[in-house]
DNA sequence: CGTTATCGACTACATGTGTAATCGAATACG
DNA sequence: CGTATTCGATTACACATGTAGTCGATAACG
């Protein structure tokens, strides 16, 4: 089992799901425009990130291409489950319900819903 | 806005949320099963619960009731959406994908978010 | 070849979090 | 009445996290 990822490490996951394998200045320049962080912390986050063993390092020349060993099905996978389990009883019906309630499904996401959910009964 | 409600904190609150207002010792006595921690943490963490005020305390003799100030449907409103947003690009269906790949939905949870879309459309 | 930019490694430091221990006041028990 | 228990408040302390700075080595530039 891997450890937990946090939120400014999952920062720098979204990065690397969304291509790889790149180096600490590349995850930086991608990660600019939404969080304006210095190289050093992008940095910092990889070597935890490695540290843990959620990401690997490869060294090229004098500096590393990273890549994950996580992959971002299996962490979403986690991440829904926990929430699942903690707040819905394991359930996904109330959350839906849930969902419902905040207006947070469109016309289309009900009609998506309903095809996915056609498509699993069959 | 309220504060953030760290892991050890929310089990405080689904005590709360269960029954209030309690006392520390009522609130200990509940999470001793599942948590097994000693009065003095509980204590904390209902002190820090109360400082960023998503709980209240009244005052009874010599102990305080505590009650939410925050109710859980608002909680759990917030962490869904915030899961959505984080990984789902704030829509439902991938999710529902998401827990049908990992087989988290039985037959009866697909008729129940049936039944529930087509309230919704109705 | 000398200077500057860059690399990874190590260090830093405030705040949050998990998990209590201690303390002085008050109360309950004997 | 004296002692043990219990209360809330204060303090403690290690580890996680967000966010860098510094350092010694090296590579790129001029």
């Amino acid at each position: 089992m891997h450890e937990k990822i946090s939120e400014a490490e999952h920062a720098v996951m979204e990065a690397l799901w969304e291509q790889s394998p790149l180096t600490a200045a590349d995850v930086a320049e991608r990660l600019a425009a939404g969080r304006g962080w210095s190289i050093q912390t992008v940095k910092t986050l990889l070597s935890r990130l490695l540290a843990k063993e959620i990401i690997a390092a490869e060294q090229d020349g004098r500096r590393f291409l990273y890549r994950p060993l996580v992959g971002r099905d299996v962490y979403v996978a986690g991440e829904s489950g926990k929430l699942l389990d903690r707040l819905f009883g394991g359930r996904l019906s109330p959350l839906v319900a849930q969902l419902a309630k905040q207006d947070r499904l469109s016309a289309d996401d009900i009609a998506e819903i309903e095809a996915l959910l056609k498509e699993l009964k069959a």
